[in-house]
DNA sequence: CTGTTAGCGCGTTCAC
DNA sequence: GTGAACGCGCTAACAG
């Protein structure tokens, strides 16, 4: 008689699931199958709930059967926890935050969490699309690209949303950030020119009002003044190849002598260099010295061989995790700042360091 | 009694709306203070929806009061769209693919959907990151990474979500895909090279098994047989700047003699020439022709100058997402597959071509 | 055009 | 340990 019984639960419920076979299983379909009640199957794929382990068992193959898994949304509307975090980059990501990308990928996906990502330019528009983001009850947002805007920002810590800023800061420090320290990278890029004998210095500059560009201009000011009693040249740019290459023809047109340069930027660096080198005849480092920042893998370039300020990405993207997964736990948590410090990769565009 | 009765309520409503002011409101929130139903909220949430606009007003106006934005979850629960579709990208992308990825973020945006990401290097891991996304009942997948494995293909397919390959494909073209006509590169760059004067040619890899490495072989040597009747030196690398420098070693241990060399991306032939330079004095292009494939923003630096194969990548994304929208309104779909033409980017690294 | 009602799929009480 | 019942926030079908 169990056979009966069994055969007819088989037919009426088998059938009905063939015709339907695209829609996706629910947790009522496997306890009807594994003979449960549906909260028995809930509490299978609920970590730390007590069920014994005969109906886990019988549940996990009616589960695998029908290739049921839970729907997260149903999930997340009453656990209200969507385990998704938001991710915010540029629209035109240098190299190395391709890489922070990746990283950050992996490591929240180990971590049991989706990343929703959009990419955006200018400050209403990064403000427009986060806020597409609230849609979806994001747990915590990343932000590698423009600053939110205040409004914004002010509104997520209200919601008890943990926001990080990613290799970048807010002036007011409300708002959790990690990131490098720039102003050592800059003092390091002053004291390396300084002690190959450079005089005559200038900065080439990334995106005014940027706190990268700010803070590694403050650094390099800093050591140049007290080492040599005077301030670089100011070029301004921004954080591109393109925009290297325009400081490059800007610094020649106004005929300024000057032996060592800091980029803001290695793929500033390298534009600043391709154009001294190709359109004026420039040696580098005999005439010029270059320093650039990020350690990009381009810089390492058999044709550049730069010498950089080293940013330690993997280990940013790091902290910023943990930051981020820290404050997901414990909502409500102060904005805290990391700074992570940054090392000289001494190559071959400064004078003199290339001896061996 | 006014002011009484308004302090009760404030009392009872206020507060406990400002003690839990940090749970998101919900459109019962915005009915009540609207005074309207909870499904007349919803109606003016919903694009199409019958609703009087003195009502919408009333509605509108209380949900800014508080901020009310639908659940996603809740309403993807029900209309059994999620506006979400997955990416998956490679681990280590080249320049060209995080352009891709942002075009994709903010095309998908315009559509509005949004974009959740993985990184994935092999093929089980692609698989496993894949899986997770169907948890969150994603309308649609793009793959840009190594190739799904041909079970789960056959299982998205079954589910009827739409999968487009993109700048890939399939050996059995089961699956839609978007991407250059590879071949038709690859006799570009044959033919090109042929007419400069080259005689002895070569043909730096990709990733083996990758159809995009298979194709741009194929069409180079089915021109270079045409047009010289002999075949192209094969060296194997991968799709990397240090896979293009370990075959110029190669090469030059080898000894061939070669005079033109097709490199099956851009970031090989930068690795390729710049070890030819700096480590064996080889003149490009006095002494070897090299062309690339892509036309990634690197290729154009002046250090290169390279003359390449151009994808465009903005148009391919675009293809991609118009393929993707409209499998994503009408399920079942046949999997079709897009190819689309590239040109010769003709820039210093060919030969003769840069008379002028 | 509007309100009422009934679920979407699941986690979580609460008795048993 | 297990099942019944409820509700998360919302859309859709139905009367009025």
């Amino acid at each position: 008689m169990n056979k009966e019984t069994k055969k007819i639960d088989s037919a009426a419920d088998g059938d009905k699931k063939q015709d339907i076979a695209r829609a996706a299983p629910t947790s009522k379909d496997v306890a009807r199958l594994a003979g449960v009640s549906q909260s028995a199957v809930s509490r299978v794929f609920t970590p730390g709930a007590s069920v014994s382990d005969a109906t886990r068992e019988r549940v996990m193959l009616a589960a695998n059967e029908l290739g049921y898994k839970p729907n997260a949304f149903a999930r997340g509307l009453i656990t209200r926890r969507s385990r998704l975090v938001g991710l915010v980059f540029p629209g035109q990501m240098p190299p190395i935050y391709s890489l922070a990308l990746s990283h950050f990928c992996q490591r929240l996906h180990e971590a049991g969490y989706q990343t929703l990502i959009i990419t955006a330019e200018n400050v209403s528009n990064a403000d427009e699309a986060v806020r597409s983001f609230f849609d979806y009850q994001i747990e915590g947002l990343v932000v590698a690209s423009a600053t939110l805007s205040s409004q914004l920002a002010r509104q997520c810590a209200q919601q008890g949303l943990p926001v990080i800023q990613f290799a970048r800061r807010e002036r007011d420090a409300s708002i959790s950030a990690v990131l490098s320290d720039d102003r050592l990278g800059g003092k390091l890029a002053a004291k390396a020119l300084v002690e190959s004998g450079c005089r005559s210095l200038a900065y080439v500059a990334g995106h005014q009002g940027s706190s990268t560009n700010e803070d590694r201009y403050k650094g390099y000011v800093a050591q140049l003044k007290k080492a040599l009693s005077s301030e670089p040249l100011y070029i301004e740019a921004d954080f591109s190849y393109e925009g290297g290459a325009r400081a490059a023809h800007q610094l020649m047109r106004e005929g300024y002598a000057v032996d060592g340069v800091f980029c803001a930027s290695d793929m500033i660096a390298l534009g600043f260099m391709d154009t001294l080198r190709s359109d004026y005849g420039v040696r580098i480092p005999e005439d010029i010295s270059v320093i650039g920042f990020d350690d990009a893998p381009q810089a390492g370039w058999k044709s550049y061989e730069l010498t950089t300020v080293r940013q330690d990405i993997p280990r940013l993207v790091e902290q910023t995790c943990d930051l981020l997964l820290a404050q997901m736990e414990a909502p409500g948590t102060e904005a805290t700042t990391h700074k992570s410090s940054v090392e000289l990769v001494v190559r071959k565009t400064v004078r003199g360091s290339a001896t061996g």
